[in-house]
DNA sequence: TATTTAATGCAACACTATTGCATTAAATAT
DNA sequence: ATATTTAATGCAATAGTGTTGCATTAAATA
């Protein structure tokens, strides 16, 4: 899909910088930081507009928040339409390539069934491994 | 065990400071960010002085870090002795509530097997959940 | 007790992200 | 097409978390 077709489908404004910062997501299989999407963008856009527009993304149930234990949180598009505002999928494995450093998402593989222990009532979960990446093992 | 034979056991030198640290998470069954032990302890510690201990306990295989998605970095005891030095075990899940806010390491479940697709290679993993713990859930 | 080695505390700094506010632009109604 | 409304943008400043350099102090060892 088009990132002006993305945006309008998720009531958003349409505006130069989200189809560009859009683009650049729709550009990379993995998931991307403030700092990746800085390098990636030719055009120099401020930090905060950055910011507030993968908020904004993110509340569309565009992407996805991934916390990969390092210090800056990444960024992936939503698939499957199984996101929206505030409920994101956890559906999905995230994994981190140790060689090439790259995050993404792992669609293909499933999550076993986690049970917690009596009591207990599970809201999100989410899976995260770490290791070598198909590309980069060899 | 002790805070003293627990830095014996682990080649740690013996300083006031660490026995302190140490007894505040003997005495927590929660998971402990900075700020978190800031609160908890009596006396003033230098901030510098808090991070270091922190991170010599955890490359002595003390206590490890948990990722609970929240901006701070927790640390619980290492049980069972499977922890070593820069090899922490990753055997068990990590559980925040979101009615008390209190993250913790719960040791009783079992995580299944989570396989990855052909050519990848699993170094560590991580199992994340969030919910209402048993003590909130009533 | 002397010596060596590491822990501590202070100051400064680095990095990631956010807030307030004035300006500009997009969407909508006229 | 134009006026109006509403939201996006950019700048400056700030907040929060964690780290580095260095001089001093204390723990372990000889």
């Amino acid at each position: 899909m088009s990132p002006k077709d993305l945006l309008k489908n998720h009531g958003l404004k349409l505006t130069p910088n989200r189809e560009l910062i859009l683009s650049v997501f729709i550009n990379n299989k993995h998931a991307l930081s403030y700092n990746n999407l800085e390098a990636l963008l030719a055009k120099k856009l401020d930090r905060v507009t950055v910011y507030r527009t993968l908020k904004s993304f993110e509340e569309s149930g565009i992407i996805h928040q991934i916390h990969d234990e390092t210090s800056q949180i990444k960024y992936a598009l939503c698939h499957g339409g199984t996101c929206s505002s505030h409920q994101h999928s956890d559906s999905h494995a995230h994994f981190r390539c140790e060689e090439c450093d790259k995050t993404f998402c792992l669609e293909e593989i499933a999550i076993p069934e986690i049970k917690l222990p009596p009591g207990y009532k599970k809201e999100t979960q989410s899976v995260f491994i770490q290791g070598v990446c198909a590309a980069c093992n060899h």
